[in-house]
DNA sequence: GGCTCGCCTG
DNA sequence: CAGGCGAGCC
């Protein structure tokens, strides 16, 4: 067996020694392990093994090729492996002190670092005849072939390129451990030693040879290590791999060709265990690019499937509901608008019905003002339903909704219910069968009578059904609200398309219009309001009292009715108007105590120092409150009314009258007085 | 008593 | 901005 130990270092020295160009050739660092740089060699290991694998013969890939001939010719590369080994080996093994065991040595022939541990013994192997010597070469190549013919079986021809590459770089990288130190780690002590010694630039000294290989040891301890955990990965990354594959066949075959070529290389690289050390450093690089981008691709494909999935079901989705209701009005045999197609709720249903009526009433509207608000109002609704029949669903829903519920809580604020009270008077004026839909079943649970029943003003006769509460048209509905709604039009909302309000149906004193329209109702349980009340209060309105309040703090009724003509009045009408107009009162008397009471903190001596211009802190407040627009030009009279209710309340602060609870009725006094009148303009509603 | 106004509150 | 309330006026 020494023999054969002798032999295997020789001719394994000769393919190292003679694959270290090759290897300095493809990688930058020494030759050592630890400068084996797997992008480095990647390339050229890829070159060599598949796309030139018998072109370009390093002289370690010649001595590859030949070591693959003796094989076939073993007696042949005998000699010449006996003539070269002998030349080379006494520089590259001094101090092969450690003799792997025979053992490892037999079982081990075929891997490059076989030799290595073998370690070599020229002092006494240089007497041994070339004879000897020559038989040594045969016994060493017969148990390389035996050793080696696996790989060779397992493969087949087609894989003697690859083999040749791997012979190569084993015989260069002939210093690293073989796989059996990586599969039996308990073996990494004897073969280390072996393994340090040839490096080739640390033959040259012992004691640092020693130093250097505790180094190495330890390094390729790590590497052993990381070479295990690598395999592992491979392996479970090979298995997922696999498992992927069949997916990746149903995709883009350019990838799946890549990756099928990774396998399969991968497979080889695996299946061939001799040069596994080599083949981790690069398998290291690839296996991480591999990870990487099948990882990557595995990740894409996923997001692709389940986005393509959801779109799928999505659009099927919206397909079911869109035919569903098709169907649903195809079956009823209504020819629904746009709005009614689209609406899945009651309040979607009473926006489109809302908005028939509304153009049927608008044209019985005899008065141009009252038309003109409804056409205004109409376009407002319109606009808002300008939208597809899907996204009218929604959308819809979402601006029906308030209007109708806010009104009902501003008429009724201690009646809550789940629909708003004008959509229970549609479904009985609207033609559409109540059967013809569950939205309108929905809406017969929660019939018109508990929503009137629930006005204060209204008595329980209007509860009653009547055949003429059928015909009711939106507009008397939705004048209910009208007004009440209307004074919140800082936000125009579609109920206040309605022209005719009934808000004062809420307010106490206005008794006698409740009793008025109890007398309509009983004649009409479900009140045709726009008889009476053919138009209510409107944002406009509002927008137009705060520009008159420049001009009168205190207006009359008949100045409020001269400067509203496009307005019904009636108590309910007026006392709201008053209200604004104290509420305006409210506002701006807070502003001028407010700021005279800044002007006193100030130190301001003398009121004659305090004035109000356009570019005062008060006029802006008060222009943004009455004016926010700000495209009405304030009157310099109310500046001058402004700046004298101003000095009122410093002199009445400043004198402490402030502290009589009626002290601000004497400036109400002298406020009043100052009224001047409102330009013709405001008459007619084209000035807003 | 009816109405208006202002204050307070939401 | 509206509702409630009380005070004051007629």
């Amino acid at each position: 067996m020494k023999t054969i130990q002798r032999a295997f270092h020789d001719s394994f020295s000769l393919s190292m020694n003679l694959s270290l160009p090759d290897q300095n050739m493809h990688s930058s660092g020494e030759g050592c392990l630890e400068d084996d740089k797997p992008d480095v060699m990647l390339p050229c290991f890829r070159r060599n093994m598949y796309d030139e694998p018998l072109a370009s013969y390093s002289n370690g890939s010649i001595i590859s090729q030949l070591l693959r001939k003796t094989i076939h010719n073993k007696r042949a590369l005998d000699e010449s492996h006996f003539y070269l080994s002998n030349s080379t080996a006494a520089d590259s093994s001094q101090e092969d002190q450690s003799s792997v065991s025979s053992k490892d040595s037999t079982v081990e022939a075929a891997s490059p670092s076989g030799h290595v541990s073998t370690g070599s013994s020229p002092e006494g192997e240089h007497p041994i005849t070339d004879h000897l010597q020559a038989k040594r070469a045969r016994v060493e190549n017969i148990i390389r072939v035996m050793a080696g013919s696996p790989n060779s079986r397992q493969h087949g021809d087609s894989e003697r390129s690859d083999t040749d590459a791997r012979d190569t770089r084993e015989a260069r990288e002939a210093y690293r451990e073989n796989k059996r130190k990586q599969r039996l780690p308990q073996h990494q002590e004897h073969s280390d030693a072996g393994q340090v010694s040839r490096k080739p630039g640390s033959s040259s000294s012992s004691d640092n040879c020693n130093s250097k290989d505790e180094e190495c040891h330890k390094l390729k301890e790590q590497l052993h290590s990381m070479q295990r955990l690598l395999r592992q990965l491979q392996e479970k990354f090979l298995q997922v791999y696999n498992q992927e594959d069949p997916e990746y066949d149903n995709r883009d075959g350019t990838e799946v060709g890549i990756e099928h070529d990774i396998l399969e290389q991968e497979s080889r690289y695996i299946s061939s265990e001799d040069d596994f050390e080599r083949k981790n450093s690069r398998m290291t690089a690839e296996c991480k690019d591999r990870m990487k981008v099948v990882g990557c691709l595995v990740h894409q494909r996923e997001s692709q499937n389940l986005q393509e999935s959801l779109k799928q079901e999505l659009s099927r989705a919206v397909n079911d509901c869109v035919d569903r209701v098709f169907k649903k009005a195809s079956s009823t045999g209504l020819d629904l608008s746009p709005q009614q197609r689209m609406c899945s709720s009651p309040e979607i249903s009473m926006a489109g019905d809302r908005k028939s009526q509304q153009a049927s009433s608008a044209l019985d509207q005899p008065q141009a003002e009252e038309a003109a608000a409804k056409s205004r109002s109409l376009e407002y609704y319109e606009s808002s339903e300008a939208q597809s029949p899907q996204d009218q669903t929604e959308a819809l829903s979402l601006v029906v909704r308030k209007p109708t519920v806010a009104p009902l809580s501003s008429v009724t604020p201690t009646v809550k219910r789940p629909y708003p009270v004008h959509q229970t008077p549609f479904q009985f004026n609207y033609s559409t069968p109540l059967h013809d839909s569950h939205i309108l079943e929905h809406l017969l649970k929660y019939g018109p009578h508990s929503n009137f029943g629930g006005l204060p003003c209204i008595p329980p006769s209007m509860d009653r059904t009547s055949p003429d509460s059928v015909d009711l048209p939106w507009d008397t509905i939705a004048m209910r609200s009208k007004v009440t709604s209307s004074h919140l039009g800082h936000h125009p909302r579609p109920s206040s398309l309605g022209a005719v309000t009934v808000d004062n149906l809420c307010l106490p004193h206005v008794k006698i219009e409740c009793g008025e329209l109890q007398s309509m109702a009983e004649r009409n349980p479900y009140m045709s309001l726009n008889i009476s009340f053919q138009e209510g209060l409107t944002p406009s309105h509002l927008k137009k009292a705060k520009l008159m309040f420049f001009y009168t703090r205190y207006p009359s009724s008949n100045v409020l009715k001269t400067f509203f003509p496009d307005v019904k009045f009636n108590r309910c009408i007026t006392s709201q108007l008053i209200k604004w107009f104290s509420n305006f009162r409210e506002f701006y008397y807070i502003q001028m105590e407010k700021f005279a009471r800044q002007a006193i903190v100030d130190g301001v001596s003398d009121v004659k120092d305090i004035t109000v211009s356009r570019d005062s802190e008060l006029f802006r407040a008060l222009n943004m409150h009455y004016n926010k627009a700000n495209d009405f030009h304030v009157p310099d009279r109310f500046l001058e009314v402004a700046e004298i209710t101003l000095h009122e309340f410093y002199n009445a602060i400043s004198a402490a009258k402030d502290s009589d609870p009626s002290w601000k009725k004497a400036i109400y006094k002298v406020i009043c007085k100052l009224d001047s009148d409102v330009p013709e303009e405001f008459k007619t509603s084209s000035h807003l």
